[in-house]
RNA sequence: GGUGCUAUGGCCGAGCGGUUAGGCACAGGUCUGCAAAACCUGCUACAGCGGUUCGAUUCCGCUUGGCACCUCCA
């Protein structure tokens, strides 16, 4: 098996990768809170982290992967005083907070479906877990670590920090996060401004709410990673990944309710991607200034020249490190827009040279396929593991696959012949990495049915053969008239030495 | 104020103590009725000032700028 390394945040450091369980891993990635549309920011921890997953496998892992979808518990504002992000959503619509939950779960689910994100082994909820947060509630009180106060139980992190270190993860200490800590107007239940809550005492209005040893209420959001992770990957687990702005506090907290309830940490390496930018400012909720995925698909934010395709997108976001920030522009998005298509175009052209079968949609789809031993490959596919296994280097990585790209049109322009092993060697290259860890697909093939592809392959055989004639009486006029129409059916003509070629997009 | 990150050619964006990142754009060429695509060639940058070194864009320090987190945010 290769090595892999990856950053981790806990170290600051790239480590050698080593599963708790040789051969298994499990990983936990903070999902969303689904009270709104997913944006842009969405799509990155979901890329960042689908590649992960994938290209963990392809390395012969057998791997876990938990996202959690926050449904209840993720307050706005100051932990305190703060509404239910959910609850606020459904009294604005005049819904059912599980109706809200239930419209952004599936347009979040749709949105990663485009994207080609492959879902998660296990996709559990918040609000489905609420038993076992007052338990763990129950047993972080046992251990001195919490306290009761009117209603709700907050976590003493003042105790904890005698005890360990708060602070482990963002490099920070108690004296110094209480200095930036907002005052509170002393109309607090906490004991500290650092405190946070385990369980929220529900206040007549909030209309979710569950029972609990300590009167109605509902449980704090820092607490149901801790419990969700432990309940379906043990008490110690290998990963645990999440967007750089939950670092601190929530993923904080979540090591020192881990330490509390278990005695670990509870995370082996802790990965972090970076945010995505707009004008150079975090694209986010707060800011308003963020685009949503289903606006970009279509084009209609005012920001946008024009829509991005879901596969744009994932190349765009594929084209910067995890952990870098990644400006949005139009001029990147149409860049990567060329990129793609290039690459993909290249692909359908080694398959005709290779004479291998043309891109299939399950490609698409995870597929089990193991990566070649280390050594064993050509030059170039040992370059582009190398850079996957070296933190998930995907820019990398895509820059030895557009060497790729060079030496495939080379070859299709008959200038530098592909041995029968390297056609054979590219061709898994691109079914293995470039379709099964980077998750690209070809979205101008295999969308129809197979009959109704032949049949526009063969009118356009026959529209193609009148172009030819006119072309022979150098009748100009209609062979671009032919070549007009077919465009904007959205069909490009393109003329080559050995005749007109044609596609779809 | 605290913590951390960052400053790369027209744009996006990697990387590194001494060798071409890559993509997009642009210019010239090949091909071509034209166009597009493809191929070839060109564009050689690392904020400023010091220091370490045989040698720094890469390490260290300072200066200036940018960002994130410290309240919810992927």
């Amino acid at each position: 098996m290769r090595d892999f390394f990856l950053t981790n945040t806990l170290s600051h450091e790239k480590e050698l990768f080593r599963p708790v369980h040789p051969g298994h891993v499990g990983m936990y990635v903070c999902g969303p809170t689904v009270y709104g549309e997913a944006h842009l920011g969405h799509a990155r921890p979901g890329v960042t982290y689908d590649v992960l997953f994938r290209l963990l496998r392809h390395l012969g892992y057998r791997v876990r992967y938990v996202r959690n979808i926050t449904d209840v518990g993720h307050l706005e504002h100051d932990a305190d005083e703060g509404e239910d992000k959910i609850a606020k959503k459904a009294k604005l619509e005049d819904l059912e907070p599980m109706e809200v939950v239930q419209t952004y779960t599936e347009r979040y689910h749709e949105a990663m479906r485009k994207l080609n994100v492959v879902p998660p082994s296990i996709e559990p909820r918040a609000s489905g877990h609420i038993i076992e947060q007052i338990e763990a509630v129950k047993q972080i009180l046992a251990a001195g670590y919490a306290y009761e106060s009117n209603g709700s139980v907050y976590f003493d992190v003042e105790k904890y920090d005698r005890d360990y270190h708060y602070g482990i993860l963002s490099g920070r200490t108690l004296g110094g996060t209480l200095e930036g800590t907002r005052s509170l107007d002393g109309q607090s239940d906490k004991k500290a401004p650092y405190d946070f809550a385990l369980w929220k005492k529900a206040e007549p209005e909030h209309i979710m709410r569950w029972p609990s040893p300590w009167g109605e209420g509902f449980p704090g959001w820092h607490l149901e990673c801790s419990v969700m992770g432990e309940k379906y990957l043990g008490e110690e687990f290998d990963i645990h990944g999440g967007g750089m702005d939950l670092m601190f506090p929530h993923h904080e907290c979540e090591i020192a309710q881990n330490q509390a309830l278990r005695g670990t940490s509870g995370v082996r390496y802790w990965v972090h991607n970076n945010m995505i930018t707009i004008g150079g400012q975090k694209m986010g909720k707060s800011l308003g200034n963020f685009i949503t995925l289903p606006e970009l698909f279509a084009g209609t934010h005012p920001k946008l020249e024009a829509a991005y395709s879901p596969m744009t997108i994932r190349f765009f976001i594929l084209q910067a490190h995890y952990r870098s920030t990644l400006d949005f522009s139009n001029e990147a998005l149409q860049a990567a827009e060329k990129g793609y298509k290039r690459v993909m175009q290249a692909y359908r052209d080694l398959c005709v040279l290779a004479g291998a079968e043309p891109y299939r949609p399950e490609y698409g789809v995870l597929r089990d396929t193991v990566a070649p031993e280390p050594g064993t490959a050509l030059p170039l596919v040992e370059a582009v593991y190398d850079a996957l296994c070296d933190d998930i280097n995907t820019p990398i990585a895509l820059a030895h696959i557009f060497e790729a790209v060079k030496r495939i049109n080379s070859a299709k322009d008959g200038k530098a012949p592909l041995s029968r092993e390297e056609l054979d060697a590219l061709v898994r290259l691109f079914d293995d990495v470039v379709f099964g860890v980077l998750g690209l697909r070809d979205e101008e093939a295999g969308g129809g049915s197979q009959k109704a592809e032949k049949a526009l392959e063969g009118v356009m055989e026959l529209v193609l053969e009148d172009r030819r004639k006119a072309r022979a009486e150098k009748n100009w006029a209609e062979s671009d008239r032919i070549r007009d129409l077919l465009a904007s059916l959205g069909i490009t003509v393109k003329d080559t030495k050995d005749g007109a070629t044609w596609n779809l997009g």
